[in-house]
Order: C-alpha cells, then sequence, then structure tokens
RNA sequence: GUGGCUGUAGCUCAAUGGCAGAGCACUUGACUGUGGAUCAAGGGGUUGUGGGUUCAAGCCCCAUCAGCCACCCCA
C-alpha cells in the first residue's frame, strides 16, 4: 500500500455522500428552528480556555478538550461546546440585544476522547436557546422544538421519547428524605448512573456514598413514582403547554434524567431511543447563571444540544435514513473529438444559460467511455454533437433513463431539455 | 485513561509456518458515433509500521500506529 498521510485520529472525512447527509440535516434544522422564530449565529472555533474554566468544568476541558499554546503562548481551545460561547456573545452586547433572543447555530466541535460508535472527536452539533426568558413557556418551548425536530426527520414517538425533569423538584424530594445540599451531588449522581449497573451493585454504591439504608429505600420509591411530576406545578405546566403544542406523545417525565453539566439550574430533559439503546440523541435544559457567570447581568437561559452523529445511528436503526443521491449535474455535454471541444464548452454554456445545471466532459474520449461515465454519476441526458449533428446545426439528447435520444436545433434545445427534465 | 477484536489489491474478504489469491471495481478489446447486460484479456501488493523467532513469517512473539466495539465521561 502507498503511504498516505494519515488523517489525525477522530477527524471526519465528509465524502460527497456525508456531505448530502450532513446538508439534509442542516437544512431540517434550519427548517425547525426558524418555523419557531429562532436566528442563526454562529461563534469562533477557537476559544481562549478560560471561557470554559469558568463553568463546564475544569477537569473537563482540562482532559477532554484539545488545547493547545498559540504562538504567543495563551492557552488555545478547540471549542468542545458552544453555550459559554453564546453566554460570551450575550453578556458583549447584553444592552443592544432585544431579550429575548431566540438563537441557533450548527458547526463542527472537538472533543478529546476515544472515538466509538455514534462518537468522534470532531461533530456537528445543532445549539439552540432562548435567552433571558426564566418561564416555564420557555421551557417547554424548547422541549416542543426537540420533539417537532424528531417528528420532522421521521422518527415516531415509538421510537424515540423526551425525557423530562426538574433539578428543582429532585432538590425538594432529596430534602424530604434528609439529602442536604453537601449531599446533593452525589445523590444527583448516583441516581445519574442507576440504569448504568446492576441494582445490587447501585444499592451498594449507594450505601457507601454515604445514604443510610431508609434513605435508599425511600430514593428507590421516588425514582419509582412515573407521577412524581404532579408535584412540580412547573412540570404540570411544561406538559400542558406541550398537549397544546400537539407533541405531548413524544414527551416522558422522567426522575432518572439529571445531565452531568454543572450549570443546569431547573429543568433538564434528553431526547433518547425509548428501547434505551446508546447515548442521548441530544440534552438539554435550564441554566440560569451562565450569562452572569462568564461577566454579563443575569439572564435566565433554556436550551439543548444535538450532535450529528447520535441521530444518524438512531435514523440508520429504523431506517428512516433519507435516500440522498447527489447528482452533480442533470445534463452532460460529451466532447466528440478534440476538434469539437471548444463548441462542447459553448454548448454547455449555452443549457446552463436556461437554467439547467450541466457538466462538460473535460476531454475528448470515445463516446461509449462518456456515455458510461455519465451513467455511472447519474446523468439523465447526455447531449451529442458530432459531424453529422454539426453540418445540419443540430444537437443529439440522448435520454440515458429510457435509451431514446432525439435532435433538436440549438434554439428549441433549452426548452426540449427543460420539458425532458421535468 | 482501561479493556477486547481487527489491520492482506481501490473496496469486501480468502490463504495448515512452505509459489500472496478470489469477487467486485478499474483499463483495454469484442462494438472506429452510443451507457447499464455478457464474454475475453490486462494492470494493480514492501500483507499498517518497526523489531524478533525460524531453513522459511500474511500466519508465531514483542513494540508501535490506526480502525471498530465496550468502559470512563458526556458539553
Amino acid at each position: 500500500m502507498k503511504t498516505t498521510i494519515q488523517p489525525v485520529k477522530g477527524m471526519r472525512d465528509f465524502y460527497p455522500e456525508q456531505m448530502a447527509f450532513r446538508n439534509w440535516l442542516y437544512g431540517a434544522i434550519r427548517k425547525v428552528s426558524e418555523s419557531f422564530g429562532y436566528q442563526e449565529y454562529e461563534g469562533p472555533i477557537l476559544e481562549k480556555i478560560d471561557l470554559y474554566a469558568a463553568k463546564s468544568g475544569e477537569e473537563l476541558v482540562k482532559e477532554q478538550a484539545f488545547v493547545f499554546p498559540d504562538r504567543g503562548g495563551d492557552l488555545i481551545t478547540l471549542r468542545p461546546e458552544l453555550t459559554p460561547t453564546l453566554a460570551r456573545l450575550v453578556a458583549q452586547r447584553q444592552n443592544e440585544l432585544a431579550i429575548p433572543l431566540r438563537w441557533w447555530s450548527f458547526g463542527p466541535f472537538f472533543r478529546y476522547e476515544r472515538p466509538q460508535k455514534g462518537r468522534a472527536r470532531e461533530f456537528f452539533q445543532w445549539n439552540i436557546d432562548l435567552i433571558g426568558a426564566g418561564s416555564t413557556g420557555a421551557d417547554a418551548e424548547l422541549i416542543a422544538v426537540c420533539a417537532v425536530f424528531l417528528q420532522k426527520i421521521g422518527l415516531t414517538h415509538e421510537q424515540v421519547g423526551v425525557f423530562v425533569n426538574d433539578r428543582r423538584l429532585m432538590d425538594s424530594q432529596l430534602a424530604a428524605i434528609g439529602i442536604q445540599r453537601e449531599m446533593k451531588q452525589t445523590a444527583f449522581r448516583l441516581i445519574d448512573r442507576r440504569d448504568k449497573m446492576p441494582a445490587a451493585e447501585w444499592e451498594e454504591y449507594a450505601l457507601a456514598s454515604g445514604l443510610n439504608g431508609e434513605q435508599l429505600g425511600l430514593l428507590k420509591e421516588m425514582l419509582g413514582d412515573r407521577a412524581l411530576w404532579q408535584k412540580s406545578e412547573h412540570l404540570v405546566q411544561i406538559f400542558a403547554i406541550l398537549e397544546a403544542i400537539g407533541v405531548r406523545e413524544y414527551v416522558s417525565f422522567d426522575p432518572q434524567v439529571i445531565r452531568g453539566l454543572d450549570y443546569y439550574t431547573g429543568t433538564v430533559f434528553e431526547a433518547r431511543d425509548r428501547a434505551k439503546e446508546g447515548r442521548a440523541i441530544l440534552g438539554g435544559g435550564r441554566y440560569d447563571n451562565l450569562v452572569e457567570d462568564v461577566g454579563g447581568a443575569p439572564l435566565p437561559s433554556t436550551g439543548f444540544a444535538m450532535g450529528d452523529m447520535m441521530i444518524a445511528v438512531i435514523l440508520e436503526k429504523y431506517g428512516v435514513l433519507p435516500d440522498l443521491v447527489s447528482l452533480p449535474a442533470e445534463v452532460m455535454v460529451s466532447v466528440f473529438d478534440e476538434e469539437s471541444m471548444v463548441d462542447a464548452f459553448a454548448l454547455s454554456t449555452l443549457v446552463r444559460s436556461e437554467g439547467i445545471s450541466v457538466l462538460c466532459y473535460p476531454e475528448a474520449a470515445k463516446l461509449s467511455k462518456q456515455l458510461k461515465y455519465a451513467d455511472r454519476i447519474g446523468i439523465r441526458l447526455v447531449l451529442i454533437c458530432g459531424p453529422d449533428e454539426k453540418t445540419a446545426g443540430m444537437v443529439t439528447v440522448k435520454n440515458l433513463t429510457n435509451g431514446t435520444q432525439q435532435t433538436f436545433t440549438r434554439g428549441s434545445l433549452g426548452a426540449a431539455l427543460r420539458k425532458m427534465l421535468a
């Protein structure tokens, strides 16, 4: 094998086929985002490490982000997430912006992790946030955006669900069974991991974490209570709004959804396969302190992020990946011989001026080779202009779909092609 | 960061420690102005890389790199 330089580990190549999927996803995201009145924005790919040190959790950034010194010695990070950048953007122009803001973005992110199914070191992520609204309606809207999106791309509510919880509800419930502030983080972590280990092991882990037997029993009871959300006025209202929007069936209450990120302050949610296979497709929630933490005035916010890889895994699993045959052009102009090359380009321009995408075979070659090429790349119509046509001032159009061919004058060619392509 | 599996032609993969192969793809021809199908011929390899064992290594051993998968973690 020839020695080709290897790509950087975990970085992704997007051949036209993969690019077509990425753009399809981008399009679906844009459509849903804009239909809810959100505006697109983008931030820099590189940020100073300090931006993340503030809130994402220092360990997370140090161990799982690409960090390197620039020529001036500053520590630069390949952005591992967008929310801190968003908070910075808002904090910088807080007085000029019309709050609340509805913003969305789709772009590349990087994490220095070991690649595996549904995860690489480079990934594309959709971020969508409602900044400056602390209401229950704001939370409900984001959950609805997420449900509508899943529906739009062809996933049913039997296949996937959005699982919602509220950290404040969990706070009060934990307090009620005697788990106080300093134990809270431990308890959250415990709840988060319940499905990830065998029951007996989990209980052992719980006791080792400092819970007593009685608390463990109450905690289990609490986590098993699928109606617990009714104790939260906030969640009751969220479900009422989702009902009104028409996506209630996609959304379920799940007391075990906590989310790992420290900056969430209230509602938290994630979408996943109902079969509970694989990791979450997307995750988000309310973060009321982040803008303030990067130097702005306090602005309650809510939002979520979705990566491009996990959603692709799910779409494939349920067989709803779109058919994305990317055709380079509708028409190809063949080049009969060296002498007709110039005319072939002129012919291409004529067709192109009719608003039809067209490519010109780039060299004189045997007609069979050119037709074979056209067939392989999915061209529907091939124009042939050899000596016979040239003398008669005509152009032959060969239809590769059914094998027929017809000749036209140059003047009638455009209309004829449009008709055949319709 | 931990563990398992895998690296052989462009792709998918064969080859008891004993001549490196097949299918698909590609090129050419059958068909000098007509694609897909068929047939024939042809090109293509430092078996991921570096060491070691052996008369002999694609195969065994060590290291290393990469890919996949599962942990860890998840923004």
